[in-house]
DNA sequence: GATATCAATGTAAGCGCTTACATAATTTCA
DNA sequence: TGAAATTATGTAAGCGCTTACATTGATATC
């Protein structure tokens, strides 16, 4: 590329276009920027006004390659399209940026592919730290990880047996209790409906909490008819009517979370069953729509915010050398709402 | 900081340790990843290696500042927890990455101040351009863009008043013509839930539009009991009982936004009104919350998810240098659904 | 009054990369 | 076969900043 040749070309003021029109040097100027104790209020008077009427802003890139850390936080999540994410990257900016650090967030559309491709942009970009969803993900990319030193949360995900840092809740135990309470109102025919477990450990650990719930009560998980698709109101609703052409019907949906399970709400009532009096229908997350759907779903709350809080504050530590000794479980809790009760007799 | 004295020092490979192995010059090394073409199969082969083996990934900042280009869309949204943002930053992102450009997301929180922080803190950060949502903001930051040649494109927005580039829908057409057929139901007392006008364009234009319509049926607009809130569900229940409370009550309520409006209609429930015998409700925006409310929202659809498409399209352009001459005006469409209806008798 | 101490500022060496320009190696063609 | 044209690679000068270390000048201490 040419140099000072395009007419277009904006030469925006410098560090040292500052010093020299405040008349100092410019680690002077530097300074004033980034601790302004060090240097005399005359000084600093005379650089800022000097700031101000150039317009000076600094460089990013310059400062990070300058100052080798850039106070920045890359985070990775499946969509910003489903509220449990949005909420939860609410917080954490929120309190990042009471701590100074920016956020640099991306969406994967769930596609691991994609997701290492972030992972290395945010780590090219300088990112200090990052926050991912999830374990699931190939040893190579953590490997990198490590190799480049910076440190990595999991959160949603809460698993005794691996080792890595995480924030979350144990979806396997969350999602067996509510299963056993399904099962309690006295349900035998279950009907599943998560997203594709390949790659996704949370869906995985939550189908895996259905059949701990069903094994415990003596009944054989393979009864249970487990319908995998994306999460979307249209494929939860598609994915009911499927389980409803079943025989036998299943009296329970149990769903992977709620996003799903207002789908299958919608298609019941299209079918003309009434849920709960047809069929019970559960969600997991807890968000708005949970509340908004009629009757009220019965599913799980999950702390997102807290979550999102709590990890930025994890992560900034780490970022400062004081890693956290180890993982966080955060509790979550059934709400007993309107879709479940016990099937038709 | 002391270099090369903390034992934690990660020591990252840089563009000459792939240069010392391959047994090329670090020239070649950055034109194996910049321009593939310019050097010889063997060679590039060589160089690859060595990438491969020392894990080498690119300094971003230290490219940034060498190239004097980013790659990176900033954009800010007021907040993430919005599905219509949520929505339609996702498909900005998508189409973004189709063309390599990354994208760099903040919220603002509806914050004029934060989000001046963020536009120049993504400015910093050497964003080649921005995406930012509605008109209004201080003259200074525009000022500040345009020195610094960053091409801005507004969202949300389409006034033909305004000369700066934009890509959006005209809230307050939108809003008037649902507002008309709302007074042509026959509806005389209107109740209006909208965010805060203050430094929100975008809301006002639609309390705007609500008095064209007014007027336009020889209707005084003051006698519209105006509530102005935050966005959220809560917030539009607690605004819907305010406007039950009133003499004489309104007959329809307009809400800002779908968000509003499905608070309202969950405080109607609560207060044992029918909606829409005793009160119409209706929207803006159409969200997913829109059909799953029952009955389900009178509300205005907007293309949340062409605009981010198309909005990424005209940013690219922007910065090849190819300005649209001039701004992109969407349609939205009414959505007339169970929430309206004429007044009681 | 000479010296030690300290605060304020300046000097200049990089940080890791890109790219204009120089040079070397290869191919083309008279 | 040799000069010209073409292609592949190397050299080195920055990009805008931070910061270790050097310098200066003022104040405190003997």
């Amino acid at each position: 590329m040419s140099r000072n040749t395009k007419e277009s070309e904006h030469n925006l003021p410098t560090l040292v276009d500052v010093a020299a029109r405040a008349r100092v040097s410019t680690a002077t100027v530097s300074r004033c920027l980034n601790s302004p104790g060090q240097v005399q209020e005359r000084t600093r008077d005379r650089v800022m006004t000097a700031v101000q009427e150039l317009g000076y802003s600094p460089n990013f890139g310059a400062r990070a390659l300058a100052a080798r850390r850039t106070n920045t936080i890359g985070a990775i999540i499946p969509t910003m399209e489903n509220a449990i994410f949005a909420r939860a990257i609410q917080a954490f900016q929120e309190e990042l940026h009471a701590s100074g650090v920016t956020l640099l967030v991306s969406s994967s559309s769930y596609r691991a592919e994609i997701e290492e491709e972030q992972i290395r942009t945010l780590v090219a970009r300088g990112a200090d730290a990052l926050l991912l969803i999830g374990h699931d993900r190939s040893p190579a990319i953590y490997q990198f990880l490590e190799n480049r030193g910076i440190p990595v949360l999991i959160s949603w995900a809460y698993d005794p047996e691996v080792a890595r840092l995480s924030i979350g809740f144990d979806n396997r135990r969350a999602m067996a209790g509510l299963a056993t309470e399904v099962l309690r109102q006295g349900h035998r025919q279950i009907g599943i409906i998560s997203a594709d477990c390949v790659g996704n450990d949370r869906a995985r650990a939550r189908v895996n909490g259905v059949h701990d719930a069903m094994r415990a009560q003596g009944l054989d998980p393979a009864t249970a008819h487990l319908i995998e698709t994306h999460y979307s109101i249209e494929n939860g609703a598609k994915a009911l009517r499927h389980l409803m052409d079943l025989t036998p019907r299943p009296t329970a949906v149990i769903c992977g979370n709620d996003v799903l399970a207002v789908g299958a709400v919608q298609m019941a009532r299209e079918l003309g069953l009434a849920v709960p009096g047809d069929v019970s229908i559960t969600g997991f997350d807890d968000i708005e729509l949970a509340r908004v759907v009629d009757p009220p779903l019965t599913t799980v709350h999950v702390p997102h915010r807290d979550m999102g809080r709590q990890a930025a504050r994890l992560l900034v530590d780490m970022v400062a050398g004081h890693p956290a000794s180890e993982s966080v479980l955060l509790e979550t809790n059934l709400c007993l709402r309107g879709t479940l009760a016990p099937p038709p007799v």
